[in-house]
DNA sequence: GCTGGTAGTCAATCAGGTTGACCATCTTAG
DNA sequence: CTAAGATGGTCAACCTGATTGACTACCAGC
């Protein structure tokens, strides 16, 4: 055991930081909107999921559901985003990817292809998929499955 | 490769936000002050650095001296550090420990301990050690060592 | 012994969140 | 069928923790 205790929570932050900067820097050199990673996991959960509305998303993101509004109107008035009308439910709005909002997300992942590349090109790609499975691991089975995206500063 | 572009960095922030918000909960049960990860930053930056400036901190923790200042002037009014006159320089003030302080580090090292220990148990001691060094290869070798801890949103 | 740079503070402002109140609609018990 | 409670969404007020900018006091180098 080499591991300073407090450590690994320290280079989880320094890490995700950097990453997120890396891809941040590469959005701003091309003039686009200011994307945060709060909308980048936005569209990872209108692709993964059918029917999100507006509360499902504060769910996922972890705040109230007047700022994951704010988030998908900011969304919307970039046109990565619509909201269409629930099919079964009158109170409700289903948030969907525009075509724009599709072509970032394919542009989005070649950016963080060649960001995690970089990584594995230092620690091989068989550790990042244990990174992977392991981060996966603590989510799940030690946070119980309730964790939450948004953090704590 | 089954691994998913982007989900890496969503994984860093959900166990990052876990693993704090696991200690911030035993922390708030103790009826301790409300220290966030920066003053736990701070700390560790003191332990293994003598003689640091609210502007050194700063630098560290990637927000402005103005901000370092602030959260030196909450722990200074906690108890946990005190501001004593710069050995040669004097504009500055060195931020250094108190008992209290140390005391504190030392507890939250076990609750850390503990904490990471959970997660040890489901993916093994080892496979801890390698995340423990391969987060620090991307934080020196991929971001270059210009990485810096606060989150962005 | 000027001149430019640095540590720290004060004050104003901003961003991104929260809380609370409210309406419209859905759901369920009786 | 209906009354009562729960839920999706919006509006407005506020809070926290940061930033920018201006300023003072001190340091360092020519």
């Amino acid at each position: 055991m080499t591991r300073r205790r407090g450590e690994i929570p320290l280079l989880l932050a320094m890490t995700y930081r950097a990453m997120t900067e890396a891809l941040h820097d590469r959005i701003a050199a091309e003039g686009r909107e200011p994307l945060r990673p709060a909308h980048g996991y936005t569209f990872r959960l209108l692709l993964d999921h059918a029917d999100v509305t507006s509360v499902d998303l504060a769910d996922h993101l972890g705040v109230t559901k007047q700022a994951a509004s704010k988030i998908v109107a900011e969304l919307e008035g970039w046109g990565y985003v619509e909201r269409r009308p629930h099919p079964t439910d009158g109170r409700a709005r289903v948030l969907a990817l525009t075509d724009k909002g599709h072509a970032y997300v394919r542009h989005a992942d070649e950016m963080w292809a060649e960001i995690e590349d970089r990584w594995a090109a230092v620690i091989g790609a068989q550790r990042l998929d244990d990174i992977h499975h392991d981060l996966r691991a603590y989510v799940d089975e030690v946070a119980g499955g309730r964790a939450v995206l948004r953090p704590v500063w």
